[in-house]
RNA sequence: UGGGGUGUAGCCAAGUGGUAAGGCAGCGGGUUUUGAUCCCGCCAUGCGGAGGUUCGAACCCUCCCACCCCAGCCA
């Protein structure tokens, strides 16, 4: 085994910093590695004992799929963890039972699973504290830091105040510890119907920062929990949660995005008013905006709950669901994750660099096969009728562990349309009458004539395989210009191929005042019936994506009735002409 | 007009007072039994703008501008 000179011994394990073969550290990573050093150096300079482990949380809350957003707050959170040893919790958020299902949580866990990821112990729930939030919510009340508050909400609106103007106090503000405890334990006992009042911490009306002007703390949700069932008919809002949850965890980093910071103010306040274990920190990065693509669970939901596609896991949705479904594979989300970096500006990343990351790890992956889309025949007029040879491939140009695979070979095979014209310019390396190409894998032919339909369309091609072009050029020293793939047509498979293309055509179909809806692209899949591939794709498993050369990577569809592939990206393409 | 945040190439992103990394896209060339991959080269006298401090500023100071988020009993 060789050691390539940058990589270090493995019990170093420490100090993860920029090298020549990885990317500086990025802001959290320096706010982590700075949190690291300071304990390490507050260890040295006296007796305190063990380690400082850092915990981070991923935290969705399964009222949806997960999507390639959330997949960067997945690498992102599990990453951190890796890498500074530390570990991560997955912590469903599970605070409002009317827009939460079983379903859900079943396919996050799936999804973060096959993105590769493992969570430290079992998998948690906000509604399991229930119970604790609910006693630290009493704890407040009888501090005298919040009360329970009757304004409707649209009163509470009106008190609330504007951008602009500070909000007034509500009239039930100054209730008596005694009167809160009392009108609190009513609310959880059912005696008062949703909405008819809330539970509200007692900061500052006048603050500039809205989140602070008595933030709601708890709501009447007559509703079953999926996890909890009717055991509560109060239920935490996220600001009242989703600090403690953190604490009770101890969580030392916790991370989310942008649009959270101005709640930071109030995750600080209660951790401070409040008994908790443990004092979690905010900091908020970035979400991803990806061109020519929705990343809202709501919008996706409209998607799917209208019809425009055919599920949470339609290969043209940006879901991980989506994405497996269409071929990517999980180390192409995670190489992507990588290459957008972390920050705090909220820019838009061309949905290029994505199909990059997925054709850069499918180049090195995929088993190689050949398939012809639209086929036409063609019959090599000198060789029997009723002979086969067999041919063998490699699976992969660059890869023995690929092993290889048997292509059968006789006189009547398929070409894609596409690579045959009766006449061509120059530009053109495929299959013209008079001219030569190489069969991929196989002989050198030449095309002699074709013959025609009584519309015009070309129906057959009468070609001559070049004898001794098995693995070498023709004696005659007339090389042929291009190469094309081939099946036989005795031998073979026989499927249908979905072409996918992007689901919008508008590079930003979120944003202004238009309507997602109208920017569809009507063409987002074209079917093509009755392709043929060669033969050893009859036991294409589920799972694997293979590269159709010179047409795309494909990966066998997981639910469809009939034999079908989905294409997964294209070839990059730069033939011009 | 309140508060919070962000502005470095078409896009993402390093840079933390010493003279603008890297990636994507693009362009030019080479290899190739995939018009793929791979390899080589090019691509910011310039860092939202204007002043100022300094021998020296993307980095510090001042003012200004643009964009994003916040007025759910959503998260």
């Amino acid at each position: 085994m060789t050691v390539d000179s940058t990589s270090t011994h493995a019990d170093s394990v420490d100090k993860p910093q920029a090298t020549a073969d990885s990317r500086p550290l990025h802001f959290l990573e320096q706010i982590i590695q700075k949190d690291i050093d300071q304990y390490t150096a507050a260890q040295q300079s006296s007796d305190q004992q063990g380690d400082y482990k850092i915990v981070t949380r991923f935290p969705p809350e399964p009222n949806g799929y997960l999507h390639i957003g959330h997949a960067k707050s997945i690498c992102l959170n599990f990453g951190l963890a890796e890498k500074f040893n530390g570990i991560c919790h997955l912590r469903f958020d599970d605070t409002n039972p009317a827009k939460e299902d079983q379903e859900y949580i079943d396919a996050i866990l799936n999804d973060v699973e096959w993105l590769g990821y493992e969570w430290e112990g079992e998998v948690r729930f906000a509604s399991s504290y229930f119970q604790q939030l609910h006693d630290w919510a009493v704890h407040l009340i009888e501090q005298g830091n919040a009360y329970v508050c009757h304004l409707t909400a649209d009163e509470a609106r009106e008190y609330r105040g504007t951008l602009t103007e500070a909000g007034k106090n509500s009239p039930y503000r100054e209730r008596s510890v005694a009167e809160n405890v009392a009108e609190f334990a009513k609310m959880r006992q059912g005696e008062y119907d949703e909405g008819v009042c809330v539970l509200r911490a007692k900061i500052d009306m006048s603050s500039p920062n809205i989140n602070m002007r008595d933030p709601i703390m708890y709501r009447i949700r007559k509703q079953d929990h999926h996890q909890t069932g009717d055991e509560w008919c109060i239920y935490p809002n996220y600001d009242f949660a989703h600090g403690q949850e953190d604490a009770i965890e101890g969580i030392t980093h916790s991370i989310c995005t942008l649009e959270f910071a101005d709640h930071r103010p109030l995750y600080e306040w209660f951790t401070e008013h409040l008994p908790v274990p443990s004092r979690p920190k905010q900091y908020e990065f970035g979400r991803l905006n990806l061109n020519y693509t929705v990343t809202s669970k709501r919008k996706l939901k409209q998607l799917v709950d209208e019809g425009y596609v055919d599920g949470w896991d339609d290969p043209r949705m940006p879901t991980i669901a989506g994405l497996r479904r269409r071929g990517v594979s999980a180390a192409a989300i995670r190489k992507f994750c990588e290459m957008i970096g972390v920050t705090k500006s909220d820019g838009v990343v061309d949905v290029g660099m994505l199909e990059h990351a997925i054709r850069d790890d499918l180049d090195k992956n995929a088993p190689r096969a050949m398939c012809v889309l639209n086929p036409l025949k063609v019959v090599l007029t000198n060789y029997p009728e009723d002979k086969t040879e067999v041919m063998t491939a490699a699976g992969h140009p660059n890869r023995d562990d690929l092993g290889e695979r048997i292509l059968p070979f006789s006189q009547q095979i398929y070409i894609d349309q596409d690579d045959f014209r009766e006449e061509a310019n120059k530009k053109y390396k495929r299959l013209v009458v008079g001219k030569r190409v190489r069969l991929r894998n196989a002989y050198v032919i030449e095309a002699d004539s074709c013959i025609k339909d009584d519309s015009g369309n070309i129906i057959e091609v009468h070609a001559r395989v070049i004898e001794g072009t098995l693995g070498n050029n023709p004696e005659d020293g007339i090389k042929p210009k291009g190469v094309i793939q081939w099946v036989d047509s005795k031998q073979h498979a026989t499927f249908d191929t979905a072409l996918y293309d992007r689901l919008f055509t508008d590079e930003s179909p979120d944003s202004g005042d238009k309507n997602f809806l109208d920017t569809i692209n009507p063409n987002s899949v074209e079917k093509k019936l009755a392709c043929i591939g060669e033969i050893g794709l009859l036991d294409a498993p589920i799972g694997v994506t293979y590269q159709f050369e010179r047409e795309g990577y494909f990966c066998k569809d997981s639910h469809a009735e009939t034999f079908l592939f989905n294409r997964t990206i294209g070839l990059r393409d730069t033939f011009v002409g």
